[in-house]
RNA sequence: GCCGCGGUCGCCUAGCCUGGUUAGGGCGCCGGCCUGCUAAGCCGGUGGGGGAGACCCCGCGCGGGUUCAAAUCCCGCCCGCGGCGCCA
């Protein structure tokens, strides 16, 4: 009873306080009691049949032995009978066993203590930054966002109200076109055009920067992945909402370079001495947006591909609530750079994905909608990706092992992003000014915009 | 896509043809002994699971099959290398 993962622990010792989790989680507590008495069972018929197995063994190696043809026989007899009653033991056995893996793969994570309890609407902002601009019409519902939440914070108040982003791409700027998309594609797919494009690779560079200047190595992985593989880095949510496959192919595509990142270990064990290992992914990701109805129907702040720059950190059991911070913090860094406004709630119990025990999410202020917008998700999994990947720790010391932590958190999402940008710096004649920090990576080439976006009266192409 | 060869413990490798010792050896790592210190040397450990424990089971890319018995034989798949073909 050597590495164990923290879930599988807390079932064996304490299956109460692991129903309380589900319920915490909104989930139906009563797989525990299911997952519990499948386990103790096939605890139990593994002893029975290791017993059998072994007095088989022992049989067969006599046979090994024996050179006397009759009392050869006579073994290869006993031998067969054995193996009778073992075969009828392995099929119970082997029931179990798949019942029991489907059991386990179907609890979630633990929750971190200082997780709100509650649905979705009970996240706590934990910070505030900026000085959002606030359209009247916005100003009430600003305040209960803020105010009544305990933070005082700075707002600028503005007369005209902001065009929404969607309207700013299609209409305003016109450099975006979703309906033609719609047509080629469908829904939540889009064309983008000229300045737009430049600010997407802008992002994306700025963050990959910020990021490896602070020693996370730059990964581009695969953007498919193996069922297997997929299915121990995400829960079953997941998958049938967000994951497309690939027809006639075992194969899907990754919704965020997250799931190819956890799978970069994948059966590995890393020596405590090398952890933390930083990463930063770039990819596309390819969501199907199943379970969103008609909600963000518009524009392009919810769509089935964008490019984003992601954050992922191996790390020691004991170090991973620190680096959990440090995650968010870099998102807050590259945000504050950017100049947008935003806040970092903590995710309640309700909301948390399956794999994550605590989750801070980065929410920009959106002047035209008058809220606060998911921009970036932060969470720790602790062993829960690391066991059902098979990513062991071993520590130097006593060569004791384990199961290594993941992190992962949205270091830049492209699309979104460029939403905030384009309701955030709006002029009121349209004009959209470009964050400074973006500059960098925009001086180099000539047809790139540098300060600012100017509405067209048509679309570019 | 086709043909050939291969995949063994953290890494390298033996075993496979010809089924049956405990999967042997080397490196690395961990622990101990030795030592004034270092080097060297010696002993043990170094995949997963179960059991209170003595121990036991499973594990040779993955999944099946044959057999009393499979790393070894057979079938399918995956991956790698070489060759051929095809394509940008």
């Amino acid at each position: 009873m050597l590495a164990q993962w923290s879930v599988l622990e807390v079932l064996r010792s304490n299956p109460e306080l692991l129903k309380d989790v589900l319920r915490k989680r909104y989930m139906d507590p009563s797989i525990v009691d299911e997952a519990y008495s499948v386990d103790l069972e096939w605890r139990r018929i593994q002893v029975e049949l290791n017993e059998l197995r072994h007095t088989h063994n022992v049989v067969t190696k006599m046979i090994a032995q024996t050179k006397d043809p009759q009392e050869r026989r006579k073994l290869i007899e006993e031998a067969r009978q054995l193996i009778k009653r073992r075969e009828q033991l392995e099929k119970r056995f082997k029931e179990l066993d798949e019942r029991r893996w489907r059991l386990l793969y179907a609890l979630p994570n633990l929750i971190e203590e200082d997780v709100p309890i509650g649905e979705e609407d009970a996240y706590v902002p934990v910070m505030y930054w900026g000085k959002p601009r606030v359209w009247r019409g916005h100003e009430e519902a600003f305040l209960k966002e803020t105010r009544e939440r305990g933070f005082n914070v700075d707002y600028e108040v503005i007369d005209w109200r902001p065009v929404g982003h969607a309207d700013m791409l299609e209409n305003v700027l016109k450099l975006g076109d979703t309906l033609k998309a719609g047509d080629v594609a469908g829904s939540r797919f889009y064309y983008l055009f000229e300045d737009i494009v430049w600010l997407d690779f802008a992002l994306l560079l700025f963050a990959i920067d910020r990021l490896t200047s602070k020693g996370y190595q730059l990964v581009l992985p695969p953007y498919m992945l193996r069922y297997k593989v997929i299915n121990g880095v995400i829960d079953v949510e997941t998958f049938k909402d967000a994951i497309y496959k690939i027809e006639g192919e075992d194969l899907y595509l990754i919704a965020t370079a997250e799931h190819p990142l956890a799978a970069l270990y994948a059966g590995e064990e890393i020596y405590d001495d090398e952890l933390p290992k930083k990463l930063v992914g770039v990819s596309p990701c390819f969501r199907k947006e199943a379970g969103a109805g008609n909600r963000d129907i518009k524009g392009i702040f919810r769509v089935h591909q964008f490019h984003k720059v992601e954050q992922f950190v191996y790390s020691l059991p004991e170090d991973s609530r620190r680096l959990h911070e440090e995650i968010i913090g870099n998102a807050v860094e590259l945000f504050k750079e950017l100049g947008i406004p935003f806040r970092v709630i903590n995710i309640p119990s309700g909301d948390l994905g399956a794999c994550a025990v605590k989750k801070y999410d980065l929410e920009a202020w959106m002047p035209a909608q008058g809220r606060y917008r998911e921009m970036v998700s932060a969470s720790n999994c602790t062993d829960w990706q690391a066991f059902r990947l098979g990513i062991r720790l071993v520590r130097r010391k006593g060569m004791e092992r384990g199961y290594v932590h993941t992190l992962n958190s949205t270091a830049i999402a492209s699309t979104r992003t460029i939403t905030a940008i384009l309701e955030n710096f709006q002029e009121p004649d349209g004009t959209v000014i470009i964050p400074k920090a973006l500059r960098k990576y925009l001086e180099p080439f000539e047809a790139a915009p540098k300060d600012y976006i100017k509405p067209r009266p048509k679309r570019p192409a």
